[in-house]
DNA sequence: TAGCTATTGACAACATGTTGTCGTGATGAC
DNA sequence: GTCATCACGACAACATGTTGTCAATAGCTA
């Protein structure tokens, strides 16, 4: 699913200075996540995984898990979870083991495969973080991040 | 479309201090898109739209534009808006008319009962976007949108 | 042990958005 | 004016993710 930009998010202008600058953080934020998104795409590519896929595989790295516990960790339903993880199972990528808790909810793996997938991405991605983050001031950064986890925490109160 | 909380985004950790902050970050940044995007289907709700609905009648809301050309204007397929399109102006929010410069290309314009629910969201809007920015402070809120932009341009540039 | 409840996977329907193809209409080069 | 090219809408196929329903399974409680 991709995101896109918003030129005119339809916004009649709130009173509050706050607010007026908020408006802006919102339309950024949904660009950024569309360009981010976009990103993860080209990244995932250099593994032969969709973004979606890498999401999924990336549950499962350091443990296997049953399906509904992927959807809970990445806040998706496990239905979406469940195409996506007959998908890679489909292509050796990962794999149904026995859960012996649980009869019926078999434990998705990753395969050998799996795991060379991923790294084939991470290599692309190890240069890609850094040339994005390079010359961007560490202290802006650091309010960037704490301002989108106050506006984070605040929705999510809610 | 909606873009759930990442947890475990396989990310090994890039090695500049910048890429490690850039990657939270990209975590926050698909958080807060997940959240906001919840946040617009809740207030789209609030004048019987959905937020894909609010978006396309939001292009079309200064002036009247074609299928295509809101399509441009969002960075959405114009098949997309299309499907969309027709749905507004079955249910009478929108509706077509006759295009001086081209005959196939009707123009989508909003309609009276268009406006009445944008406005009834607006409504809502208002509030709802002066409460979540109160209290944040206005020098971070502007470090974070300049910093966004930032990103956001460097991506759009690749 | 028996039974109730929550979890899980399977299946279906749907929403949203993308890509590809095709025919029509507009535009510019000659 | 004619023709090549491009923009646009229509249609189909598909990708991704959601919700709803149902039956099987685990776990808890009396």
């Amino acid at each position: 699913m991709t995101v896109p930009p918003r030129k005119d998010w339809p916004e009649p202008g709130p009173a509050s200075e706050g607010g007026a600058l908020l408006t802006d953080v919102i339309i950024a934020t949904f660009r950024l996540n569309a360009r981010l998104m976009e990103a993860a795409q080209d990244l995932a590519a250099h593994g032969g995984l969709t973004a979606a896929w890498w999401q999924v595989l990336g549950g499962v790295l350091d443990e296997p898990r049953s399906v509904a516990e992927v959807g809970r960790i990445m806040g998706v339903s496990r239905q979406g979870v469940q195409r996506v993880a007959d998908l890679l199972v489909d292509r050796g990528l990962a794999e149904y083991r026995p859960n012996p808790a649980h009869r019926r909810a078999k434990l998705l793996a990753c395969t050998e495969a799996g795991y060379w997938a991923i790294r084939q991405i991470s290599v692309a991605q190890h240069p890609w973080a850094d040339k994005l983050s390079d010359g961007v001031d560490l202290d802006d950064l650091s309010t960037t991040l704490a301002t989108m986890q106050t506006l984070i925490t605040r929705l999510e109160q809610a």
